[in-house]
RNA sequence: GCGCCCGUAGCUCAACCGGACAGAGCGGCGGACUUCUAAUCCGCAGGUUGCAGGUUCGAGUCCUGCCGGGCGUGCCA
């Protein structure tokens, strides 16, 4: 489709140069109209020339219309130009010009859709980035499957893409994790040890008395301690440090982490741990430098970072009075090395609580004099899981949530991602829990893989009744209403991935797929194949193995099975 | 108070970075299986796009101000 839309922004710049006042630089805008009965592609340069041209709209339409028609415009691609509403210029596409993208499609196979966008440019993708205190929730959920998609789609067009997950394993939240275990331990070790309770919300929990009042009160802590009481030797001293128990504990969940994101489908290339930033002084330089450059100061024992001069109403620490950075410095120092690692697309997939902190980011990275604006920011809003009318309450400190492998075992991989996908990103995910397993005939899911389930069932009867060799098609005797519908929903794969890619909006690509799968199920009621007369079968199954491409191949971009039976 | 997101059909959400008559699914009502997969299809009903202004040839989309909801707003991450 890309080319016949340059084909015509050309000729409408050309038939332009009869007209005088035309600026310079003017680019002609062409979008597919909402409505089919104005066209396939439509153009409102004579609504963007009337103040330069000091003329109706529709009067210049009518004269650019005229001159394109006089060029002429090759047949074999416009089959009508029409002026149109306040003066639209639409355009047709000719049956050949469709039938011949059509043959492209088939010769491309598991490759269409793919673009060169993105080509010899390297893109980083960081998402998830959960501290390994607990399992996933379906919160981590919506950004893994978000985070993992966008990756799909920058490479689908071309980019070099590196996943990663960013963590931190040094902080206040693992020191409590640690102290955790050890206390659980200690009550494996010693049944008789004291007890008291935590009452944390409207939960209250039994906990040995030396559990640290915000610890993790997750049913998993004690398992990894019963584990630990378990193994026969290295069996850590209750006196000693809280060290081996944190690493006993990061070590167990994120081997848990990483097993639910395979569930997914999802591998990350690269786990770049925040320790690291210190290890190697990152941190303290980018402080310097922030500091050379005149954008800190001290104030009671802290280190400041102006962002008021960035329009914030506060300063910001970065260092507090302990002595001990805040997380905003090693967060700029990470997104700084990012820049140094010569990407030329950093994307971010945050949860709507991180709403606050990647402004301050930005600006360190701008202090910095990197171009902040290499970094994309993508904030989802949170999802809440409905049960029965009711909204489902969550906190993973306090033990209340859904996991997401408890959410998978529900309604299973298929389903959570497409639910996690369907939606923008910035509108709140409400995911029912009842429609997304019990109705599995109303589900959008499997109504895109049943109908590519339905398209293999054809195919494989069509070759048990003798069609065989349909590769060489007379694809020139499609032409039903059903059919024409059909190939041009399927022949906009190409740009909807390159759309979804460069908006970092996956839902594009799932609200798309359900339009070709209804484009199908249409075609398939209203044309048969088997009974048709030999050619026209052979036409017609040819045009629904383009369907399965284009099915199987956007699946694919949204990591979802592509079942040949159902 | 301030910052970001959201407000569209009974419900959940789209609407291609300003375009034509605002679209789907679910729910509701009414139809269709001796035919390639009925996990399906067809039809009907359902709207002052939260409110009020403004910019524009043209606004759900941009600007301003209200109203309502969510998330933040810490020398926590």
């Amino acid at each position: 489709m890309y080319t016949v839309k340059e084909y015509l922004a050309r000729e409408l710049v050309a038939s332009l140069a009869d007209f005088d006042g035309v600026p310079q630089d003017f680019v002609p805008e062409f979008e597919k109209p909402k409505n089919p009965e104005h066209g396939d592609l439509a153009t409102n340069a004579a609504m963007q020339l009337a103040r330069y041209l000091r003329r109706a709209p529709r009067s210049i339409a009518g004269a650019l219309a005229e001159h394109l028609l006089a060029r002429p415009l090759d047949p074999a691609r416009i089959a009508s130009v029409e002026v149109a509403g306040s003066g639209f210029i639409n355009f047709r596409f000719s049956t050949e010009y469709l039938i011949g993208e059509l043959r492209e499609l088939l010769k491309a196979g598991e490759a269409f859709g793919r673009s060169t966008t993105g080509h010899g440019k390297r893109a980083l993708v960081e998402y998830v980035s959960a501290n390994p205190t607990g399992p996933l929730t379906v919160g981590h959920g919506r950004n893994a499957v978000l985070g993992d998609t966008v990756a799909n789609l920058l490479a689908w067009n071309g980019y070099d893409v590196t996943r990663e997950y960013y963590f931190n394993d040094a902080g206040r939240q693992m020191r409590v994790l640690g102290e955790s275990v050890r206390a659980r331990y200690q009550a494996v070790v010693d049944p008789e040890t004291p007890r008291k309770r935590i009452e944390s919300g409207d939960v209250s929990v039994e906990v040995p008395a030396s559990f640290p009042e915000d610890g993790y009160l997750g049913a998993y802590i004690t398992d990894i301690a019963e584990r630990l009481h378990s193994r026969a030797k290295g069996a850590p001293d209750l006196s000693g440090d809280v060290a081996p128990f944190k690493e006993a504990a990061e070590q167990a969940i994120f081997a848990d982490i990483e097993r639910t994101l395979t569930r997914l489908g999802i591998h990350m290339d690269t786990y770049f741990n925040e320790r690291s930033l210190y290890e190697n002084d990152t941190v303290w330089k980018t402080l310097e430098q922030l500091r050379d450059k005149g954008h800190c100061y001290d104030r009671d024992g802290a280190v400041w970072f102006r962002t008021t001069a960035f329009g914030k109403e506060q300063d910001t620490v970065l260092v507090k009075s302990s002595g001990e950075p805040t997380y905003r410095l090693p967060d700029i120092a990470y997104h700084a090395g990012k820049c140094d690692r010569g990407f030329d697309r950093i994307v971010d997939i945050l949860g709507a609580d991180h709403i606050a902190t990647y402004p301050d980011v930005l600006h360190g990275l701008r202090a910095l004099g990197y171009d902040a604006d290499r970094v994309e920011v993508i904030v989802h809003q949170f999802v809440t899981l409905v049960r029965g009318g009711a909204p489902v309450k969550m906190s993973t400190r306090r033990a209340t949530y859904v996991t997401l492998d408890d959410l998978m075992d529900e309604v299973g991989e298929d389903v959570t991602r497409f639910f996690f996908l369907m939606r923008s990103p910035n509108a709140h995910l409400e995911f029912d829990l009842d429609l997304a397993k019990e109705a599995s005939e109303k589900n959008p899911v499997f109504y895109l893989q049943y109908a590519h389930a339905r398209i293999c069932s054809i195919l494989r009867k069509a070759e048990e009744v003798g069609f065989h060799g349909a590769a060489g098609a007379d694809l020139s005797l499609l032409g039903h209403a059903a059919e024409i519908t059909l190939m041009k929903a399927l022949l906009r794969l190409p740009e909807v991935l390159e759309y979804a890619a460069a908006m970092c909006e996956p839902h594009q690509v799932a609200n798309y797929l359900r339009e070709v799968a209804v484009s199908f199920t249409q075609f398939y009621g209203h044309c048969r194949i088997i009974g048709e007369e030999y050619d026209l079968a052979a036409a017609r199954m040819q045009l629904a193995h383009a369907a399965r491409i284009v099915l199987a191949n956007g699946l694919h971009v949204l990591g979802i099975s592509r079942p040949e039976r159902m």
